[in-house]
DNA sequence: ACTAAGCGGATATTGTCAATCCGTTTCTTG
DNA sequence: CAAGAAACGGATTGACAATATCCGCTTAGT
């Protein structure tokens, strides 16, 4: 194990480095990306000295980890161009990729929340955007979607939907695949019946409660 | 004009405390509810201490408002109900409270970002949930939406296209149009045909722009 | 067994806001 | 118009949160 000038570790300073990235994997997932890297130190059960002499700051953390996300949503979209089926790939990109920043909420952020990703997101733009772009362009070449449909509304509906996912989350997690649904019944080229929706629509009290339950600030 | 207690102010004290509230309700608008009680008395063109004689605090000249903003909601939806036409009066409710929050980020803020207003929005629930409820009761009985759409649905796309409206602000400000319409579509009980969408989608780089746009932090 | 590398965590630093205080100015009314 | 009450402005204080550093102690490795 080496860190960031080549140079190698001594052993205990290496299984450090990889606690204290396993405990910001874990919580940037869980909390978002405003823990603190004194936070990530304790979790990791290391001093916050410790942390700062592997990473300089919190922003090379989320850099070394930033990756891992970014090619599990490129996987996705790859695994989705692979089926032959435009329509189902298209489905399943938006489902498996929404469930990638379901689970993370650290990835969540990275990926709407600019400030903090800037260079990160043009990243994920580059990476990414010509996927999503095939991946329309064929559905609308086979007729399945709306002929108006671009392949900029995917990322909108992410946006959107990601925000309704931060919400719910507490009340009802998968909340979000009944919009979901919704939105693809949208943009479907036609649609002689309703699709089922997958989750049942949340009751007034549990809306309330979803409403009312604030994070930030 | 009397204060909180009832008694009379001085004209001068009058004329600021409405210069306040002016100021407040512009700022919000704009910037969004953390501005600073500072910003808004020096946009207010009165010193500090003057916003915090008027005024316990933030809370207070928020409170102040609010009422404003949910009324103008509230009239909406009793409008779209008296709209005979079912579909019209959803659709209608939808675009304009869309549009209320769209030109009050301040609104769209104690609507959406609870943490801040907790029994603001219990206030906003209780008034304006039961005429979303017969919104779209009417709507299901008159066979316009489909069957297993619920009420707290419409809550839940306002969430998202605020996200979208927000991360599309200053870019395209009128792209949220596009997406509620995709929603729309999804939601009808039967859509043969598409409906036109309202705004062009933005090209891959006003997108990359809009993400990269950060604001908070 | 010696030393360079590493460790912990108290503490300094920085930034952001809310809120107060007090010397000065402006109303009001007798 | 004089005098005192009311209001004003804004520098300043205080609270807090988060980042980052420093340094005396511990440990790995030869």
């Amino acid at each position: 194990m080496t860190d960031d000038t080549g140079r190698s570790l001594r052993k205990d300073a290496a299984r450090n480095r990889e606690r204290l990235l396993a405990a910001a994997r874990e919580l940037f997932a869980q909390r978002g990306l405003d823990v603190t890297l004194n936070d990530i130190a304790h979790h990791a059960g290391v001093g916050v000295g410790t942390a700062y002499r592997r990473f300089a700051n919190k922003e090379e953390v989320i850099d070394a980890l930033f990756e891992e996300g970014l090619r599990q949503v490129a996987a996705v979209a790859d695994e989705a161009l692979a089926d032959t089926d435009a329509w189902n790939g298209l489905v399943s990109y938006l489902e498996r990729s929404m469930e990638l920043q379901f689970g993370d909420r650290g990835l969540n952020e990275i990926m709407n929340n600019p400030a903090l990703g800037d260079e990160r997101v043009s990243d994920a733009r580059t990476r990414i955007a010509p996927l999503i772009e095939k991946l329309v362009a064929r559905a609308k070449e086979q007729g399945l979607v709306r002929a108006d449909l671009d392949q900029t509304d995917i990322v909108f509906a992410q946006v959107g939907l990601s925000a309704i996912m931060d919400r719910s989350r507490a009340v009802e997690p998968d909340l979000y695949r009944r919009y979901l649904t919704l939105f693809l019944d949208g943009i479907r080229a036609d649609r002689p019946e309703v699709t089922p929706l997958p989750t049942p629509a949340l009751t007034a009290e549990q809306t309330h409660t979803a409403m009312t339950a604030g994070r930030r600030r």
